[in-house]
DNA sequence: CTAGTTGCAAAGCATTTGCAACTAG
DNA sequence: CTAGTTGCAAATGCTTTGCAACTAG
């Protein structure tokens, strides 16, 4: 029950706390299975019945420019959110499409200026095959 | 002239080398500007006007799948393509949207193996502003 | 021939936008 | 009050699909 807190952090970021503001606030630092739109949608709407498609995009937008959350681009066809601000990696399996954390053992850097463009950010996508879907594998061809 | 070259590479690949498949290997060869699908339907269909945008997207799926071209999701909105398999990182400008290479002093790598699951390939996107739009805001702010 | 490919138009979907009604402070 | 926010529905734009005509081998 954090919610004090979570009100405090959205007004010091000149967001009005609202009630699906704090929704999705909660929900996303609650999961790590990196939800797009839709599934942050879907969930809010069990307990915010009335809660609009377009609150969502505009929350999830506002939150990714406050640096609150992160954009995941690791998937070509939807955008998917992440709360977890400590640095890390993310693994997409290309048979299930699941997006798991991996841990960096030192923060992927590649320096504050290259070739003068001034770097801000620097994401790390791994692409594979996950445990389950190797499992499943194994089982199909045996 | 590789005409021949690029024949026999999607021979190797199971693709039958149509003109619209060796136009669009071709430019992709040529540029370092990480075009999306549009730019090279518009580029294409300048020396071959009858090129759909289906037979573009095609194109790009079945190269990506042979692993002759990189499918790059550094932008949100808009799926980029590179043909320079050599490895090395992206930056994309958050003013104006422009992607560049970034070279990497050593591959980057986080082993073929993580929690189980089997990693095949690495990418790392980096964002930031780049040097013509500093240049820019320095003018305009000063 | 004939399997694979192309071009066209329509459809599919994630995301964005316009705007009137609402609400936090 | 009033600036900011929400919800709805329509619009946008990238990408995919169905299918008949075409073409490489």
């Amino acid at each position: 029950m954090q919610t004090t807190r979570r009100c405090a952090l959205l007004r010091e970021l000149g967001l009005t706390p609202t009630v699906q503001r704090l929704a999705v606030l909660e929900f996303l630092e609650g999961t790590s299975r990196h939800p797009t739109a839709d599934i942050v949608l879907a969930e809010i709407q069990k307990r915010h019945p009335t809660i609009s498609r377009a609150t969502v995009y505009n929350t999830l937008d506002a939150l990714t420019k406050a640096g609150v959350i992160l954009r995941i681009t690791i998937d070509p066809a939807v955008t998917r959110y992440d709360a977890d601000l400590k640095p890390h990696a993310h693994f997409r399996c290309r048979t299930c499409g699941a997006v798991y954390d991996i841990r960096l053992e030192r923060e992927n850097t590649l320096g504050d200026v290259f070739q003068g463009h001034r770097i801000e950010t620097v994401r790390t996508y791994a692409y594979g095959v996950c445990l389950q879907c190797l499992r499943k594998e194994g089982i199909a061809s045996a």
